[in-house]
RNA sequence: GGCGCAUUCGUCUAGGGGUUUAGGACACCUCCCUCUCAAGGAGGAGAUCACCGGUUCGAAUCCGGUAUGCGCUACCA
């Protein structure tokens, strides 16, 4: 049992709040609420050129969304901040300062260039492609030289030639790295601004950070990490790597293979409770057999030790099923407010704003078992809203069953109508049934017909409960408008 | 190319020397329920535990090698 931690989620600003992204988040968020600890948000926005405006607020928004909130962070401020980190550009300097009185760091005045060439031609004779440390052993000459020329440099470190360095990940056990085959990258870019490897340490020590847990991708820059925290006299946290997201074809997940952003399968109608449980079992697994946990039994049960090592492979048609869980585990008038915007949103156009809540509220229990997702619901529910429905006439003339046949039967079902006192549930199923004996037919041809004729399709709710909602004059209306068309249908 | 890591049903996973004829879930198939669809219930099919060798009385489980895959290899994070 660990005690309280302190964790963070560190994204950058440049673009839409990725899944793997937001499960990262999700891993912090349950091991902080999991040990009674704190969870810090901060933003590496420390690349000018690749920020994306908007990006912070999407990001909160969709860890909002899933209900993922944090101790600490740039709207909410905290003991540590800033929580930008292009507002900390101060502390960077002066590590990085230090870093170079003590010999760790160097200026670096190559050009991009001059870097360019020496990587393309490391490709060409096949060398592991790194920094050649041409400025590695300047003298102070040389360095006053470079320094008349005009160019601000960048500032690298100085990776120790020989030895080794072994840490102990949470999940992956002892991973070891030898220092020859790091090179002496760079630390403070020629803006001014760190880069990730430089910031993450100087923070991650200055909120006292106790467990940095990330993705599977930063496994490799650990070495030089805690290279870092050795040269600045800095104790390390506890890193805790877990697998990544993949696509189909078992590359990381990325846009190529769709819905990548938290947000979008919000606006396809995914719920955040499905969201934050399916995101769970990627990677985690409670048991041999729990799968629907709430957020907190996530929360009471989650644990570093069960993520496991395997990247795991997205699958949506889990993902649909486990909505569908969700969404019949919602009370009625749940699903009905939850449905509501996306009905709005995706029936048809012809269909009048703004719908009634009252009707809405009738039709939303028909169809809350039949629908995966709430953009479904409108497909689904679609029929109840429209004036006019178009189908193929034939489909109303069932199994064993001629033109003749089903004119008939419409006409006796609009009779029948016609007389019914009340329109509910129970009086059209007393009506129907006997009126397909009446008519020589089985149950599923008359009803078959009828759900056809009300409904435009062959597969929809059960019939009377259906009818009931629609109510009587709908139904005839519809009725009459069959009858028409299998009038005016070629023989 | 270098470094690091991984490999159990199509997919997500359980299992970490004998309790395993390898368990569960999604998807798939059959049947039941039934006015269609969905949901639900009962079954089924699906994994020589990547491969090869070793350790052991015994290996999916431990060790080594091979193969394959993935990640990293920027003045991006």
């Amino acid at each position: 049992m660990t005690g309280p931690v302190r964790v963070r989620f560190a994204p950058s600003p440049t673009g839409y709040p990725h899944v793997g992204n937001i499960r990262t988040a999700m891993f912090n968020w349950l091991m902080a609420r999991h040990t009674g600890g704190k969870l810090v948000l901060r933003i590496e926005d420390t690349d000018v050129a690749r920020k994306v405006e908007g990006a912070v607020e999407a990001i909160m928004d969709g860890l909002k969304w899933l209900g993922l909130d944090w101790d600490e962070g740039p709207d909410v401020g905290g003991d540590y901040g800033p929580y930008y980190q292009s507002q900390r550009l101060e502390l960077y300097r002066q590590a990085t300062e230090r870093l170079v009185a003590q010999g760790d760091a160097y200026y670096c005045y190559c050009s991009p260039e001059r870097l360019e060439e020496m990587r393309a031609e490391q490709v060409r004779l096949k060398q592991p492609p790194g920094y050649d440390r041409h400025c590695r052993d300047l003298s102070p000459q040389e360095r006053a030289e470079q320094q008349a020329k005009g160019i601000t440099p960048v500032v690298r470190f100085k990776v120790p030639l020989e030895g080794q360095t072994t840490y102990n990940d949470v999940i992956w056990g002892d991973i070891t790295f030898e220092h020859g085959t790091i090179d002496d990258f760079v630390l403070l870019k020629s803006d001014g601004y760190p880069t990730y490897h430089l910031a993450n340490v100087v923070d991650d020590h200055a909120m006292k950070i106790s467990h940095v847990i990330r993705a599977e991708e930063w496994i490799s820059s650990v070495p030089r990490h805690l290279l870092l925290y050795r040269a600045l006299g800095l104790a390390p946290p506890q890193f805790v790597h877990h697998p990544m997201i993949l696509g189909p074809d078992r590359a990381k997940l990325s846009k190529r293979h769709g819905a990548v952003s938290i947000l979008e399968y919000r606006a396809q109608g995914y719920l955040p409770e499905t969201m934050l449980n399916f995101l769970s079992l990627i990677g985690w697994s409670l048991d041999d057999k729990t799968e629907i946990m709430s957020r907190e039994e996530l929360v009471d049960n989650f644990s570093l030790e069960r993520i496991g090592r395997t990247g795991a492979i997205f699958n949506r048609e889990k993902l649909d099923w486990m909505n569908g869980v969700y969404i019949r585990g919602l009370s009625t008038d749940d699903f009905a407010q939850r449905a509501l915007p996306f009905l709005e949103k995706h029936l048809p156009t012809p269909v009048k704003r703004p719908l009634s809540a009252d009707y809405v509220r009738e039709i939303v229990p028909l169809i809350q078992e039949r629908a995966r997702t709430l953009v479904e619901v409108a497909g689904l529910a679609e029929f109840f809203f429209l004036d006019e429905l178009e189908y193929d006439a034939g489909l109303l003339i069932g199994k064993n069953m001629d033109r003749q046949l089903a004119v008939r039967t419409l006409k006796t079902a609009e009779n029948g109508l016609e007389q019914l006192a009340s329109f509910d549930t129970e009086s059209l199923e007393d009506l129907l049934r006997p009126m397909a004996v009446e008519l020589g037919l089985k149950t599923g041809q008359l009803f078959g017909t009828l759900r056809v004729a009300t409904t435009g399709r062959t597969a929809a709710p059960p019939l009377f409960q259906t009818m009931a909602v629609l109510g009587k004059e709908r139904c005839q209306r519809r009725i009459a408008a069959a009858l028409a068309m299998l009038e005016r249908s070629p023989r």
